[in-house]
This record gives structure tokens, sequence and C-alpha cells, in this order.
DNA sequence: CGGCTTTGACCGGCGC
DNA sequence: GCGCCGGTCAAAGCCG
């Protein structure tokens, strides 16, 4: 209503650096609740309507350190629900550990189970296709190792046709094949959200 | 009283 | 060079 922002250096003001280099992680997951709770304290600092989408995608930050997370449904099917984490978490869950028995034990198990690992660069990849120099071989994206569903999807047009999300039916019936032991997942994001246990099998 | 959510506006980058 | 889009901030309001 004022004098928004004085000077902040935040916006875009990366210009150096371009855009945030920090490892990005998007997944699918299917849910009525947008907001994921993955044990950590996410603090809602922006809303935006997307063209790709009649939904509103929502900005998120963890209060407790810089990790951002994107949330938004998907087109198709607004059951479909896509993550997008950015940053790594430099400190422990805040909640649902203790206390939080929203979840037990293996609610992150559960969790990873439900959804559908996806590489940024896929998510990039959707109908608007703009910039392709986002993450050309920069291996910023998150996923080096992309299950081989994930890989056809990638290679094909399917995923922007109406399968959007095939792997997603998938991994609600065989998690595991998604997910091989071979899949280096070293972005602290996972680690984080999946015990190392689980990771490794 | 504190924390979180909501809404609008602004900025920066990229595409055409 | 202009326009469009995505992303972030900031203030106000509401709820616990």
């Amino acid at each position: 209503m004022c004098a928004r922002r004085s000077m902040k250096p935040t916006t875009a003001g990366k210009k150096g650096q371009k855009r945030a280099r920090q490892q990005r992680f998007a997944f699918v997951t299917k849910s009525e609740v947008d907001h994921l709770e993955d044990g950590y304290r996410w603090r809602k600092y922006g809303q935006k309507a997307v063209k790709n989408s009649p939904f509103p995608r929502s900005y998120y930050r963890c209060t407790k350190c810089t990790v951002k997370k994107r949330v938004e449904r998907s087109s198709e099917d607004p059951s479909v629900v896509i993550t997008t984490y950015e940053g790594q978490h430099c400190h422990h869950q805040t909640s649902f550990q203790r206390g939080g028995m929203h979840f037990h034990g293996g609610a992150t198990v559960a969790l990873a189970e439900q959804m559908s690992f996806v590489s940024t660069q896929q998510l990039y990849n959707l109908p608007p296709l703009r910039r392709q120099q986002m993450n050309p071989a920069s291996s910023e994206s998150a996923v080096s190792s992309v299950p081989p569903s994930l890989q056809q999807l990638n290679g094909g047009d399917e995923l922007r046709r109406s399968t959007s999300y095939s792997p997603m039916a998938s991994a609600t019936q065989t998690p595991s094949s998604l997910v091989p032991p071979d899949v280096s997942f070293d972005m602290g994001l996972l680690g984080d959200i999946v015990p190392p246990g689980v990771r490794n099998g």
C-alpha cells in the first residue's frame, strides 16, 4: 500500500548468479491438501495464479531456514499436487517427530512411497516449455538418475498429453520400482524427508 | 501477544 | 523495445 520494498536485492537481485542455484526437487503427490506435512514448519509467503493451471500456485518458506517449497495442483488432476522443494534443511524437524502424532514414525516413509519422484526438468518440460537453457546440463536438476518409467515420459510427449503423471499411479502400487537403490538422492531434501534406511531399501 | 495467512504490488528475466 | 510471467516482499487482518 505504501512504500513496498524500499530496496530489496533479493527479489531477483541475484542478477550475478541469475537464479537460485539450489537443489530443486519436485515430486507429485496425490493429496486433497496442498500442504503436505513433512515435519517442517512452512510459512506461506505468496500465491500466484499460473497460466498452465487454473489453480493458483502457493509459495512456502521454511520458518527455520531458507528452504523454499512450491506447491501447485495439476491442471488435469486436481487431486494431484506438485510439490517442488528448493534448498536443503540445515536443521532438524521442528515437530511431528514427537508430539506431531499426525503421522507415526513411518509417516515419512509412507509419504515417500506416495510420491512420485520427478526431476524438475520434467516439470519444466511441461506445455509452456519456455526456457530450455534453464538447466541444460548444469546438473542443477535434483535427480541425476531418473527411474526408467520417468525417463520414458521424459522422452515422449506423454508427459504433456494426458498421462501427465502416470508414474504416480504406478507409485501407488509399486513405489519401490520407481525408486531403485541406485538412485543417488543426495539432495538434502530427500535425505531429510526419507530416512537413510528407506533410501537404501 | 505471537504467529500465520491473505492480497496486492513490484521487480527481474526472457521471449517475441 | 515491449510485453508477459513467475517469484518475492510487505502490510494488514485473523486466529490460537
